[in-house]
DNA sequence: CGTATTCTTGACGACCATCAAAATTCGTGG
DNA sequence: CCACGAATTTTGATGGTCGTCAAGAATACG
């Protein structure tokens, strides 16, 4: 169930393009001798849909590079309700927050079934110490965080609810490409864009009725053009 | 008007205290002969209220650090409105994207006047290779923003006007510490905490009648725990 | 198969956006 | 220093959007 990235059947795998640490070319540029010795920590997993990965406060001693699959981030608002507050999908690093500070920050659960693996902090320092071109990937990571979080001040909470939850689906389609569009829960839905589930529902009902959604198990099917009018701007 | 920092003058006055770059004792450890070398291009300016620091898309090659004073960062959101993403107070950087993009991506405007200092990137880069201390606090500054960014998220889109507006309130009284609260147009008010003008403006005539709030020409008094009352939570 | 959660749909009301007009402040130049 | 125009601010009236409350339907889960 967990193997080391190092193992060979690994590396030949086509999913090791989208995986975040491959794609500052570490594994290419460590000597061959260190290779086994830092990466053995680190650890490949599957998860199921609508698992808890991360809870607030726990201990924050890895990062997760997500290489298939769907995780939200949420919280709780002043006044108790939960808020999403960022999207992830694959190639993104969840629980940045772990190579700052002791503790996680946000609630991380996923969305679809994931494919991802757990690389522990010690790790990452260690090879930014010896790789100054790995400190700009990390930082790089933060910045994209950071462009994420002025997205959803700026696009999911501006706005009427269609609008918003329009935006919502987009941003989705965006960050799925080329695989299926993962499908939210009408809670959900409410949740990233603050509105009550209600809103989401009948909104939702009006996407359905005029075609623009198809919603399927797990997936959703969109329209994107419809959805880019509804979007404005 | 333009200063190094390493001007006996400079350090010998109090405000180094506040500055971002003094408090990761750059200036101690570095070796004597190096100081005047490395941070002969860091220039210190002052600006007046209401100033554009920054604009998108303008060449980012350096980082500002504000030694007092406060400023706004804003964004158009995709159906053209203004809207406040940040609030950045004296220890802060302004226009941290410098440090992994090529241009800026928001504006930047003063709130009151302020006491900056203009930090090439090229500098910060060529000390975070000798100093690992220092990129520590570079990626302590990109976690101070994130957290900011998803606070405007939970905090100020969140709930009635009445109580965005207190919390908006705290946040800048937070900010200011023991300086005196800058007070911000209706206009940014508005933008701040996305409603109209008319409802900030509505709100804080409010706010002025109970005596919440005493507008100065350029400040504003605050009964915290009034507004705490009103922000919930 | 029964319970809990999620989802849907409806009716109602509150809050806030919108439109409008007047008052005030600010900056600028006469 | 005053006068002027532009921008900001205030206040009112009105309507729409969405939150709230409620109840029933559907779905998930043990």
């Amino acid at each position: 169930m967990l193997s080391p990235c190092s193992k060979p059947e690994w590396i030949g795998r086509s999913h090791c393009r989208q995986c975040a640490v491959r794609d500052v070319a570490l594994f290419a540029h460590l000597p061959l001798e260190l290779i086994d010795s830092t990466l053995a920590p680190v650890q490949h997993f599957r998860l199921e849909a609508h698992a808890r990965l991360l809870a607030p406060r726990d201990p924050a001693d890895a990062v997760i590079t997500l290489r298939r699959g769907f995780v939200k981030l949420e919280d709780l608002t002043v006044d108790g309700n939960r808020r999403i507050i960022r999207l992830l999908g694959p190639g993104d690093l969840v629980g940045l927050e772990a190579l700052h500070a002791q503790a996680y920050l946000h609630t991380a659960e996923t969305l679809t079934a994931i494919d991802a693996c757990r690389i522990p902090t010690v790790v990452v320092h260690d090879l930014e110490a010896r790789l100054p071109e790995l400190h700009a990937n990390v930082v790089g990571r933060w910045h994209r965080s950071l462009e994420q979080a002025d997205r959803f001040i700026l696009e999911l909470l501006e706005g009427p609810a269609a609008a918003r939850i329009a935006r919502l689906l987009l941003m989705l389609a965006k960050l799925a490409g080329d695989a299926p569009v993962p499908r939210l829960s009408r809670l959900d839905t409410a949740a990233a864009v603050s509105v009550t589930p209600e809103t989401a529902s009948r909104i939702l009902s009006l996407f359905l009725d005029d075609g623009i959604v198809i919603e399927q198990p797990d997936e959703v099917r969109l329209d994107l053009a419809a959805l880019r009018r509804i979007a404005g701007g």
